[in-house]
DNA sequence: CTGCTATATGAAACAATATTACAATAGTTG
DNA sequence: CAACTATTGTAATATTGTTTCATATAGCAG
């Protein structure tokens, strides 16, 4: 069952987040990577909504917590969990998010976790919403033909595509 | 007759640079804009080449020729090329580029100047070397229909959108 | 032309984002 | 443990962009 990218302003975000960290122990353990303490504390703060959030937003938040960290500890955490697909960075805004695709199906299923699931070969292709800040994310399969035909008529070689669509979601739509 | 959108390395660029200033003078001519004098120095800076350029570049490259200006000067005059629709910026890299786009044929043709040809309502599609730095602007109109299914689909209102699109030009892949 | 008004530019300080370089510590392997 | 690699700490600095207020200039009405 498929659900909107759009979650309701009022959900129930618990939910989302203890997902969203399940899988990426899960997720960095198979894969071998290292998710140490500091890197999983940052990828909660990035997780903690569906909005994206500042490097510096994120180094405040922790100092709140009694964590006062330097820009390049933050910094490099977020190179990390970009890396490692965890997270996903808006060009536009500088600012971070979690990757939300539905790893929800492989842990209720117990199905082996994807590990190339985001991976950024694949276009990445967000709908950013400038009302609320809150980022769809939406699977690129459908715009890959499009990239390939474009870059294979001027025979350009793809490595990584982005794109960012703004406009407003669904939920601000009604309360306007 | 459809050229390239990455030029040959050698090519003469003056052509490129000439056509695209008589066309920046028609246009805001027509549009009712004010091409200054600071803001057509700029939007040379900006043409110079086909690659991205920073606006501290600009300052700098300004300052070489006698001009030393405040970067809030640089700023106020992309802003307002960009809104103009004659250059864009790069999000990925914080750079400017000179849109491409073939006024050629209104000028040469004496075609009366299409004032929207490059308004940001269309998506804008960059291909963008990661070798030489050469931007290729593509017609956004294929990808149009699509990012309508997507937006449609999680009843998006998309208001701006920006695909860029990295990888290796066909010049350098010659040239590896 | 003269003064009025809107637009554009100048100048200085500052804010926000990100990186470099090197030291210290923790984890891993033999 | 010793040696090695990966991670984090610390401090300074670089890069990119904005705020604020003053001044100049273009376009226009009288
Ligand atoms: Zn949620
Ligand atoms: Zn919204
Ligand atoms: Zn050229
Ligand atoms: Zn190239």
């Amino acid at each position: 069952m498929k659900q909107s990218l759009f979650p309701q302003h009022d959900h129930d975000h618990s939910d989302c987040t203890s997902n969203l960290m399940k899988f990426a122990d899960l997720y960095c353990q198979q894969a071998g990577l290292r998710l140490t303490k500091l890197r999983r504390t940052v990828l909660e703060k990035v997780a903690a909504s569906h909005k994206a959030i500042g490097a510096y937003q994120i180094l405040d938040n922790l100092a709140a917590d009694g964590q006062k960290l330097a820009p390049i500890s933050v910094y490099r955490s977020l190179d990390f969990l970009q890396e490692a697909g965890l997270i996903h960075r808006l060009e536009s805004t500088n600012s971070y998010f979690a990757c939300q695709r539905n790893f929800d199906d492989d842990l209720t299923n117990n199905n082996p976790i994807s590990l190339n699931k985001c991976s950024e070969t694949s276009p990445l292709v967000f709908l950013i919403c400038d009302n609320c800040g809150a980022i769809g994310e939406v699977e690129g399969a459908s715009i890959e033909p499009l990239i390939e035909t474009v870059a294979n008529s001027e025979k350009f070689k793809v490595k990584h595509s982005q794109l960012e669509i703004k406009g407003t979601c669904t939920s601000c739509q009604a309360s306007s």
